[in-house]
DNA sequence: AATTTATGCGTACGTCATACGCAAAACGCG
DNA sequence: CGCGTTTTGCGTATGACGTACGCATAAATT
């Protein structure tokens, strides 16, 4: 047997408790005395199980995405297309993991089945495995870049829905100087941010799902261009 | 003439110094005693001028884009692989611009003038004005993404080269089952992460290239499809 | 029971953002 | 020139935070 007292908690039940706080009240919640109190322990016992407040963090940044779930058969486009909805909808749910600092390159075991998942969804295609890499991370950092963009105004919205509620664009017909930015005045007038609630759910779902198709039509595109070469 | 005392400072002095310490020693050494010190006032005096520290940020986030550059002459392709590349240099002068947290739609005189550009880089395309609208959108997020995970991956190596030096590859092979990952198994057998030095600038810059190339691969299609339909 | 070895945690320190209230300066008016 | 008004400058104080340090405590070995 092991020596010494027996740990009371281990690194993931304070992951688990962090998460939590940071689930229910947001990442800014989570401090160290927080957690502790949470597990019934004292703020400095947590040290004896996690280095920093900084390792905490690269803990919670990983388990926060879960298992990816299971692709579906079809082609690849189905599968890629599945994979980023899912990637999203897992963000999602922890709408503080993009507020996490990167630390290094994946290496949790989440992170690298997400990975994973994501290169299974290319499997039958002619790419080389780097490009499969490539078209993994590309794919990846767009869905969490608009995971972050989503998460930060759809808060902003509801802190405030009087100042989001179809101002945006009145707010751009006053800043744009239809000289200095005849493209922005242009797309402004067409009456594109006019709508009564920018950050309506499906609205936001519908851009996200455009950039989607764009990126997918591109990896269509080298597909084909590699077949015929 | 007004009453009062004379301000000594005003919010764009204090944005200016903030960036500056921010460039040369990260964001997490602007405080406002740092910047009140930087700028020879007390650390009170910041806040006739700027209502929070979290104001202040983002004004630091609206400046850190300088301007945008003039397009080049030539097809909208060549101009928007322009625009992303200046977007990604732009970021690259201020590593710490992705660790600000987003508060809201652009409404910044700078970050309007690069979202003009961007859909100035779209004219002459048969894109409806929320589609251009879409495509700049998501190629924004795009290289604000690769931009942040590059950043924080050059920061890791700087910190640390010999953790990174081609230990990526030996890490992911210790760490990946080969029956439960067997996509990620192939990739990290093909070699793809046994580079000498995973983060060489080379490396990096080609990883965005690709990214960006398929995106844009993406766009033409778009069009494409719009001309025959 | 004594020793070893690991964990639990009370205390203390330095840093941070910022609320509050008074002091200091620059103006208009007499 | 002096007085009152108005705005800025800032000293002090508060509470929250991460965490270094060292001792208390409990479990297993001897």
């Amino acid at each position: 047997m092991k020596r010494g007292r027996k740990p009371s908690i281990d690194a993931a039940d304070i992951t688990r408790a962090a998460i939590a706080i940071a689930d229910a009240e947001g990442l800014a919640a989570v401090s160290m005395a927080r957690v502790a109190q949470e597990l019934g322990n004292a703020t400095m016992a947590l040290y004896r199980h996690v280095k920093s407040k900084d390792e905490l963090l690269a803990l919670m940044s990983d388990s926060a995405m879960e298992d990816p779930p299971v692709l579906p058969a079809g082609g690849w486009r189905e599968r890629l297309w599945f994979w980023a909805k899912a990637v999203l909808e897992g963000i999602s749910r922890h709408p503080w993991f993009p507020q996490i600092p990167i630390s290094g390159p994946p290496v949790g075991p989440h992170s690298l089945a997400w990975f994973d998942a994501g290169l299974g969804a290319l499997d039958g295609t002619p790419l080389e495995p780097g490009e499969k890499v490539g078209v993994v991370m590309g794919l990846m950092t767009f869905v969490h870049g608009e995971a972050r963009l989503r998460i930060a105004l759809t808060r902003g919205f509801q802190e405030d829905p009087a100042a989001f509620n179809g101002r945006y664009g009145k707010v751009l017909r006053e800043l744009v100087d239809g000289k200095k930015m005849p493209a922005l005045a242009a797309v402004v007038d067409a009456g594109v941010f006019d709508v009564d609630d920018l950050f309506d759910v499906e609205d936001v779902a519908a851009e996200f799902d455009f950039g989607l198709h764009l990126f997918l039509e591109g990896v269509a595109a080298h597909i084909a261009s590699k077949g015929s070469a």
